[in-house]
DNA sequence: CGGTAATTTCAGTTATTATTGAAATTCAAG
DNA sequence: CTTGAATTTCAATAATAACTGAAATTACCG
């Protein structure tokens, strides 16, 4: 492997952490190596670079792409697979937000929603079920609550997640506010509103 | 393993689902087992119940506890250790969130925090530099929001995750009355509200 | 259609991780 | 202290996962 430094101390960053993140050390090399790379790479640009084999870099790639973190391109006259990881921090971290909850929390709701559906036939599985039903309902809100964020734009997302806890703050005023509207001068409020919709 | 039909369904999902969550099997199903048991067990207990040997479950143990995901406990009159996971969801959410930062976020934020301190010394380090920026920016943006909104209260989290997406709603609103207070009648506003600390 | 470059598959091998039983250590009661 | 139950450590083994090179397949070009 020859590379630059930075772009050498990230990619081997990646190799050691992808134990912790549930990917082998190949693929969190490739993609990490896609992510600093400034053009496409074909699968032999990659394994030259990270003394990988062919083969390696194969199922490295097609795991990558099952995960939906890279795209692949052709390039005119070559008839060779180039690869790019999406540039856009959002577009990854919602990639990796679909992808890992379908892999690592659906099937989790799932097994919990059947077995909610069973009559208990022990003393014992009446508690188990129970806390089975704390744990569906926990990541129910948590699921939806995520998909429902999801579905904004990612400069609103982002500026909502600088405001961090003022949010709090924001939906006791509107609290108050509506109690304020709802006793009394409703219209005040709305004849002063810069937006006429609301 | 003898355990009734729902805990052990439950218990076998942990099982299978822990290589995906980054834990073994045997330490997914000592979770598991606690997570629904209505009594705190000891390591024989567990054993017993997972067919699993000793030493193992003392393994299994000391992981659980570096995860901070159980209590140790002890009864009168014997020397054993029990365990027991603790009930509360969003306590479970708080620990596995603080748990998998440190493990899984807060060396690769490291690791980009040097990294942008460097002066590139060739072309390509230049890009790779800048896209680690980019990666940096996102993940201090994501992590510090997580902190911010990890300090409220269960409940009051709990009712903003409710709101979901209505919480930009309320940001648009909170923009507009801003609007319209600063424009002309503050005052009328004030006076309305049931809590006169605004 | 061949021919060949590119990619994938897969059986065999290597490396890593999980699990065990025996030995060592800890710990509390007498 | 000493004793013995409880727990942990650790070296050996078993089970999984990663990686390779050769063979097979695919896909494009003439």
């Amino acid at each position: 492997m020859n590379l630059p430094p930075l772009t050498q101390r990230f990619v081997m960053h990646f190799g050691e952490m992808g134990s912790r993140w549930g990917i082998n050390r190949t693929v969190g090399q490739i993609y990490a190596l896609l992510y600093v790379s400034s053009k496409p790479l074909n699968a032999d640009d990659i394994g030259e670079a990270l003394g990988f084999s062919r083969s390696n870099v194969s199922m490295g790639l097609k795991e990558l792409q099952s995960w939906n973190l890279v795209r692949l391109f052709h390039q005119p006259n070559d008839r060779r697979e180039y690869f790019q990881a999406p540039e856009d921090m959002w577009t990854i971290f919602r990639t990796l937000a679909a992808e890992r909850r379908k892999r690592e929390i659906d099937p989790t709701l799932s097994m919990l929603r059947d077995a909610l559906m069973e009559q208990p036939s022990v003393a014992e599985d009446i508690h188990a079920q129970e806390r089975m039903r704390q744990m569906h309902g926990f990541i129910d809100l948590m699921t939806n609550w995520l998909d429902d964020v999801l579905r904004m734009d990612s400069s609103t997302l982002a500026s909502l997640m600088q405001m961090g806890s003022k949010v709090k703050k924001l939906v006791e005023m509107k609290d108050r506010v509506k109690g304020a509207i709802t006793g009394k001068s409703r219209e005040v409020i709305n004849s002063n509103s810069s937006n006429p919709k609301a």
